[in-house]
DNA sequence: GCCACCGGTGGC
DNA sequence: GCCACCGGTGGC
């Protein structure tokens, strides 16, 4: 039997590989089929398969079956409908009671879900519409960013960036390099204003009041002294509150893909 | 019973 | 018309 060869699938987790068939016979001969094989061994021969088993491990959204590779940009067309949109609602669907998993809030590319600590496994979870609808979010996970250098191609660590004045950061445990790891997180992550925490409860009790589609950061306006400040002391803070402003203006700015860790 | 392989078809 | 997806089955 001829050998085939199924070769590594760098867009997948690593051990992942993909086998390309041809057909060799009837109607569909030369025609090939694309096959996936998990570490474990297990094939996988459609992409719906292959997010099932993979489910938040692995964002597929941008993944070409066929050629095994990341499709940027045009996101693949995406016949998985949520549950909760109308579309599917129409369609007698019922609604999607969310209990996925959030994704982990790291500096790897691979998107890791939260653990799941069950203490008391018998417990049957009552069904809470208005909750379920809504992902949960991590709280403070900004604070993995600390610590977190960037460095050049010599390996040489940058010097960090100053902070711009007037730049408070909120919550446990707190500090400037976060708060500027956090910013900047919020700035490619979101399309949305950034505003920083505009509720003054959320220091008292950030537990409660923070806002989580916020980085951890206290309310702050972007006034033309900011802008205005002297070009030696950084090129790049200049470079931050433009971004800032430039996104207040126009939500609809395309955002880098890439996270900037 | 398993699975490699091709057919059939729904959705575009 | 194409093709992603998955059903069905022949051969083991």
């Amino acid at each position: 039997m001829m050998e085939r060869k199924r070769t590594d699938c760098p867009a997948l987790p690593p051990g992942w590989k993909k086998e390309e068939v041809i057909r060799k016979s009837g109607l569909s001969a030369g025609k090939s089929d694309v096959y996936y094989y998990s570490p474990s061994g297990k094939k996988f021969r459609s992409k719906p398969q292959l997010s099932r088993y993979l489910g938040n491990t692995v964002d597929l959204a941008c993944f070409d079956f066929r050629t095994g590779k990341m499709m940027p940009g045009k996101l693949q067309k995406n016949k998985q409908r949520f549950r909760h949109d109308p579309l599917s609602m129409a369609k007698g669907g019922k609604p999607d009671l969310n209990t996925a998993l959030p994704i982990r809030q790291t500096a790897s590319i691979f998107k890791q879900p939260v653990t799941k600590v069950t203490s008391h496994p018998g417990n049957k979870v009552k069904t809470d519409l208005q909750r379920a609808i809504e992902q949960p979010k991590q709280l403070f996970w900004e604070k993995r960013l600390k610590g977190l250098r960037s460095s050049d191609v010599t390996e040489q660590v940058l010097r960090t960036m100053d902070l711009p004045k007037g730049l408070q950061s909120v919550g446990p445990d707190a500090s400037d390099d976060t708060l500027l790891s956090a910013i900047a997180s919020a700035l490619h992550m979101s399309s949305a204003p950034i505003t920083g925490q505009t509720s003054v409860a959320a220091e008292k009790n950030p537990a409660i009041w923070l806002n989580t589609s916020q980085p951890l950061c206290k309310a702050f306006t972007v006034t033309d002294e900011h802008i205005r400040v002297p070009l030696f002391t950084s090129l790049r803070v200049i470079t931050i509150f433009i971004l800032i402003q430039t996104k207040n203006q126009k939500p609809d700015l395309p955002q880098p893909k890439h996270h900037p860790f």
